[in-house]
RNA sequence: GGUGUCAUAGCUCAGAUGGUAGAGCAAAGGACUGAAAAUCCUUGUGUCCCCGGUUCGAUUCCUGGUGACACCA
């Protein structure tokens, strides 16, 4: 199968520089962007998520930045089929296409597709939540083992997340997880090419701490304000809004005084240190991807050009 | 100036009636297929402030010193 489209994958840690770089490569392609970020999905939350100013918007046309309400689900699986129709509707009138983000899985989703398993509907989401509640993991696991035994064997015991969500598609179903469980890769009728975006740790680091700070000079503080009533949402459960609603709350530090904005702010840093981390040991062991400084978009752009279709 | 308390991992601290020490946070590494900026796992040798004494052996007891804090002048 041979094709003439290409999708070019931006990626890196939070904070190396994706924007900048992606809206100059956007310009050479003649190219939208299409974003992979799980949370600039989200509108009333652009500060704290980094998401491209009003200007750069208006600049190159993007997608998936600000399409969703802080309270609508969302999931990689749902990120797949959509990115998969537009991409195949753009790729019409585009022979290069841009997408650009740091969420691991949406990248993988629309790389090599995710297995198609129902969407686990609220009630039972509710249902192992409670019984979950009430009788706590390890009872969970037991029961994980007894109704779809060879996933007990593999699942993560300790991670609560993966032994709910298997009990919930059991549930769902009637069958196992594992049935369903199948992680072939998807074929794409498209070219796949990824650019990953590095830089020196101690600079990613300086630069998270000055973007942080210019959140904050933004008015990352009104906007966590603005948005406290949806808390509750997944889509709140993120860097910069968790600390400030500790913030808000007047929770203890750990010498037992409340948090002050500062502690918060540093709590912040933190965190999305700890994320750009995470996000390099996942895409480290994805030996497709080829790396390069931010800045450095001539070797980027020759790159890209030495392996279009 | 006097008296008292404290001095242990990057930070906050715990601990052993003397046999060279641990928690939380930080830091680093890892996992990851429908909530993923989520969720979870692994990793702790540090002159136990310094000099000397007692002791088979001291970070732990004693003398002195240095520093911090508190109270009294």
């Amino acid at each position: 199968m041979t094709s003439t489209k290409n999708l070019v994958i931006i990626l890196g840690p939070t904070g190396v520089g994706k924007t900048a770089t992606s809206l100059s490569l956007a310009g050479y392609f003649h190219s939208p962007i299409i974003s992979a970020d799980s949370r600039q999905m989200y509108a009333d939350i652009p500060i704290g998520t980094a998401a491209p100013t009003a200007q750069e918007l208006k600049a190159v046309k993007h997608y998936f930045i600000g399409n969703l309400k802080l309270d609508q689900y969302y999931s990689a699986a749902m990120y797949e089929t959509e990115a998969i129709a537009l991409v195949t509707e753009l790729f019409k009138e585009h022979d290069v296409l841009l997408v650009t983000g740091g969420s691991m899985m949406y990248i993988d989703a629309l790389c090599y597709g995710i297995d198609d398993i129902p969407t686990i509907t609220r009630e039972v989401r509710q249902a192992i939540m409670e019984q979950y509640r009430e009788l706590g993991l390890e009872a969970m696991s037991e029961i994980l083992r007894q109704k779809d035994p060879e996933y007990y064997r593999i699942v993560d015991r300790k991670n609560p997340k993966r032994v709910l969500h298997a009990l919930e598609v059991c549930s769902m179903t009637g069958g196992t997880y594992t049935s369903l469980r199948k992680r072939t890769d998807a074929k794409r009728p498209f070219n796949i090419i990824k650019i990953g975006l590095t830089i020196p740790r101690e600079e990613l680091y300086m630069r998270i701490g000055q973007r942080v700070d210019d959140m904050i000079a933004a008015g990352l503080v009104e906007e966590a304000r603005r948005v406290l009533p949806y808390r509750g949402c997944n889509s709140l459960n993120t860097v910069g809004y968790k600390e400030l609603f500790s913030w808000f709350d007047g929770e203890l530090m750990p010498d037992g005084q409340k948090w002050t904005l500062e502690f918060a702010i540093d709590k912040i840093k933190r965190s999305t240190r700890i994320y750009s981390r995470k996000q390099m040991t996942w895409f480290k062991r994805d030996r497709s991807i080829s790396w390069f400084a931010p800045s450095d978009t001539d070797a980027i752009i020759g790159h890209i050009q030495s392996r279009l279709n």
